[in-house]
DNA sequence: CTTTCATATCATTAAGTAATGATATGAATA
DNA sequence: TATTCATATCATTACTTAATGATATGAAAG
């Protein structure tokens, strides 16, 4: 095992890189929510939906449950609100200097 | 401004989303490091290591100052290191899932 | 003022990823 | 059991990104 390869550390914070994943992720600070309800609170298609709820949940993230025609997604761990409130403190000093960063489009 | 684009918060993710990265940012937690020293510990080559601290200097994750011929990089908000032992705490739990995952490669 | 050392920049290439639209699945209801 | 509703899957396409090798910059030493 290489001690560079921080690979399961990288998909983990791959699964907060993207803005819609994101968007996912705050819909369901608090409380769980239907994949249709989160289609309408992101304003993103069902599929561009579902295919970020697949990878939130490969990545741990999320888990999901079925209640007849519908299944619910939740935070599978309580501590990712409390990531996701640091990392906004962090943020918030350095959201200047990473809206001029032009190595990401997206 | 769309309620949906956390733009800003996916690119600091993003910044923590690569394994080479992840090791650089990991090389400076306990001290500031030259980008030799850098290059020895992560095993990457000169520009590739540059490359990857121009971004993290970009998001904001790290500062950094000329001493005669050298560049030393540091963490810029010690909050950066409490918020990746955090981290690992939610992905200890969670790495057998995301070692599965195939939506992502790297 | 030329060479060397440390680092940055840049273009290229190979690879990875997001969004879309079409289709499939599976549960509930008629 | 046919239809509808909710969600998942899949192939495609356009776009984004990592790594590389070559070159540039800028400070210090000879």
């Amino acid at each position: 095992m290489n001690k560079n390869d921080f690979t399961v550390e990288a998909k983990f914070f791959r699964g907060l890189s993207d803005s819609t994943r994101l968007s996912v992720l705050l819909t369901l600070m608090d409380r769980e929510r239907t994949v249709g309800e989160i289609v309408t609170k992101t304003k993103q298609s069902q599929s561009n939906v579902s295919n970020h709820l697949k990878c939130l949940s490969d990545c741990g993230l999320v888990n999901n449950r079925r209640e007849g025609k519908n299944i619910y997604y939740s935070l599978r761990d309580p501590k990712t609100k409390k990531l996701l409130r640091l990392s906004q403190q962090v943020i918030s000093k350095v959201s200047t200097d990473i809206m001029t960063c032009l190595r990401y489009k997206r």
